[in-house]
RNA sequence: GCGGGUGUAGCUCAGUGGUAGAGCAUCACGUUGCCAACGUGAUGGUCGUGGGUUCGAGUCCCAUCACCCGCUCCA
């Protein structure tokens, strides 16, 4: 079983070096996270994995790495800085939040009149405008109208709507001009809030450069930066993230030739072999049957619903991965047929008809039309472009929660399963006292110690836990941490003495397909305080290390040094042992069976090579 | 931004106004012959931060920051 909970993952990132919280001697910083030694290593070879699908396994894919920093006319003409900018404003009382907008297009007539008299304004643009402009008004301004919260119909407590411009903004030179004036503007950068749009800036450079005939495509991996609203959830959505972009153009579909792919089926083939990338590597070798199709059932492809599509697609498949927890299905890829849209919208001299069919409006500041003859066709086309977008962090995190697992190492006796049941029942007798005492201060209108709904949760959940015991000893320490079992005085005795039986029988094991493993092997000497053994050990590690990552240690026992490098995913570990010095073999252990077996050191290589899959 | 929760040693947590603790981890010495061994000793905390109440605050109050759980985002 992968990961129960983000939790897990999160303790086992900060632990062991993956991911640590940005900034953190002066308090941490929202959304920004630092990736760890054993994060870097992680990170690069999801990175190394997609580059060597998308672009080195194929015919027609090249790479390009554009500035982070582009013209603020690239955010302009791609709709970013109209789109990517709401006013939104909350409502106290229900806790909704709406673009303001959207929100006064949902009032009535009279609502909407007496806003416009009040405010000397005539439509819905003009109206959000005169709201914006005058900081404090708003709320006294939308109460006296008695603006209606759609989602229950009454007058909502409103907050000041709040400008929510998710590009970040910095300038290039210096400019001491104030925000919103000619100069402040002239100078104004944003960091792109996807990589794509590099692509398209370079579509002409490269296709001229390497004489590329459509069908091709360019591949990317890089930074982008969002000012999201509500980040969270861990790593998975970060106001500074990694994509893996790519934009594969094609023909339009009236040039299309019988027997030619058209935009529909080269859409369809980007969505499968990007699917099977994601299952490829979340795969470990050693899963058998069962276990790959339960890997399967935790990905699945997603057609968007036409009002879900961003301005600039016709289609959009995502690819979501069930994430432990309340998280629960994520996107982690999203596969568009964004159309001749971006190109166009980049181009001079588009005809009119297709700047109609667009939706975009004549673009004089660019010197370049984005266009290409294309010597079968025997036409000049703008061509349409589909986009495999993959999130490299999300990517990071996915393959984390898929690859951890906590198995049962040790059958616990009898013994200690009762144990365990009779300081659950006690914690159950408990709990209920509590729950009636709860119930008699509400009933009292006094304020409760606990909330008895919450705590008969946390005992209905703990009650399942208990009853299948031993299968669902890994969920025992979950339950605890149950929002209902807070304050709860026998299940702070419960906890240590828990934690400690599932340390003793349990390991933790991240299944990571070897080619992602931040470290590939690891070397131990059996008795660390024989000089031969050590200098052999070591004299194996230097070997390695040159091919791939490989770390040396002695600081414990054999067993935990084993245990350690499982618990970071690495593949294989070597023993040097006394047998080593007499007849030049050592013991390889293998991560997921813990099976050994005896190689000899010039053999090595050969052996190891194949089984790490680089 | 709003509501709820949390913040004490590197990690997991205990500590309900009166001398800051445990387990694990780390380091040293000894022991240890293949799956989280053991003994002895040591290091490590201005209790998220800043104010306040008090003779006295980890504990009570206010503010602030971060994280977690929930609300139109989307890699």
């Amino acid at each position: 079983m992968p990961a129960k909970s983000l939790e897990q993952v999160r303790n086992l990132c900060m632990r062991r070096g993956f991911v640590f919280p940005g900034s953190a001697a002066y308090g941490g910083v929202a959304s920004f996270w630092d990736y760890g030694p054993l994060g870097v290593e992680l990170l690069n070879n999801v990175k190394k994995a997609w580059w060597q699908d998308a672009v080195y396994a194929r015919d027609d894919m090249d790479g390009l790495d554009a500035a982070v920093l582009m013209s603020r006319k690239v955010w302009q003409h791609s709709g970013h800085e109209a789109t990517f900018n709401d006013p939104l404003v909350d409502n106290k009382k229900t806790k909704k939040r709406y673009r303001l907008d959207h929100l006064l297009e949902a009032q009535t007539h009279e609502v909407r009149a007496a806003l416009y008299e009040a405010t000397g304004s005539e439509d819905v643009v003009g109206l959000v405008h005169a709201l914006m402009g005058q900081p404090g008004n708003a709320p006294m301004q939308l109460h006296s109208a008695q603006v209606i919260d759609p989602a229950n119909g009454e007058q909502g407590d409103w907050t000041e709507p709040r400008q929510f411009n998710l590009m970040f903004q910095s300038h290039v030179g210096p400019v001491s001009a104030a925000q919103g004036t000619d100069e402040e503007k002239a100078a104004r950068v944003y960091l792109r809030p996807e990589t794509a749009q590099g692509i398209f800036m370079n579509f002409a450079h490269v296709q001229r450069s390497l004489a590329r005939k459509v069908p091709f495509g360019i591949a990317q991996i890089g930074k982008a930066f969002r000012n999201e609203i509500t980040p969270g959830n861990f790593i998975f959505r970060t106001r500074e993230f990694e994509q893996m972009e790519i934009e594969f153009f094609i023909k339009p579909p009236q040039f299309v030739a019988e027997g030619e792919k058209n935009d529909e089926q080269w859409h369809e083939e980007w969505v499968q072999q990007r699917y099977r990338w994601w299952l490829r590597y979340a795969t470990p070798p050693s899963a058998g049957n069962v276990e790959m199709e339960e890997t399967e059932s935790r990905f699945r492809k997603r057609a968007q619903a036409a009002d879900e599509l961003a301005h600039y697609a016709k289609a959009t498949t995502d690819i979501e991965y069930l994430f432990p927890g309340a998280l629960g299905w994520g996107e982690i890829e999203g596969v568009a047929n964004r159309t001749d849209f971006d190109l166009s919208a980049h181009s001079k001299d588009v005809p009119e008809e297709d700047l109609k069919r667009l939706k975009l409006e004549v673009n004089k500041d660019s010197n370049e039309k984005f266009d290409y003859f294309d010597p079968d066709a025997k036409a000049r086309y703008i061509p349409w472009v589909i986009e495999p977008s993959a999130g490299a962090t999300r990517a990071l995190l996915t393959f984390l929660c898929e690859a951890y697992h906590e198995e049962l190492v040790k059958e616990p006796t009898k013994q200690e399963i009762d144990q365990i049941r009779s300081d659950a029942a006690m914690i159950r007798k408990n709990a209920e006292k509590k729950v009636k005492e709860a119930r008699k201060d509400i009933e009292a209108g006094k304020e409760p110690k606990h909330q008895p709904d919450k705590v008969e949760a946390f005992l209905a959940q703990l009650e399942d836990v208990v009853a299948r015991l031993p299968a669902s000893l890994d969920e025992v320490l979950l339950a605890l941490d149950h929002e209902g079992a807070q304050n709860l005085e026998p299940v702070k005795k419960f906890r240590p003495p828990t934690e400690k039986f599932m340390e003793d029988c349990t390991r933790t094991v991240l299944r990571l397909h070897p080619a992602l493993a931040p470290i590939k092997l690891a070397v131990f000497p059996l008795k660390k305080n024989k000089p031969e053994i050590v200098e052999l050990a070591k004299s194996i590690k230097q070997k390695f290390q040159k091919h791939f990552r490989t770390v040396y240690d002695d600081s414990a026992g054999i067993g935990r040094l084993y245990r350690r490098q499982d618990e970071i995913g690495t593949p294989y570990c070597i023993t040097v042992d006394f047998e080593s010095l007499e007849d030049g073999t050592v013991t390889v252990r293998e991560r997921d069976t813990m099976a050994q077996e005896r190689v000899a050191i010039d053999d090595l290589h050969d052996y190891l090579l194949p089984r790490l899959e680089l």
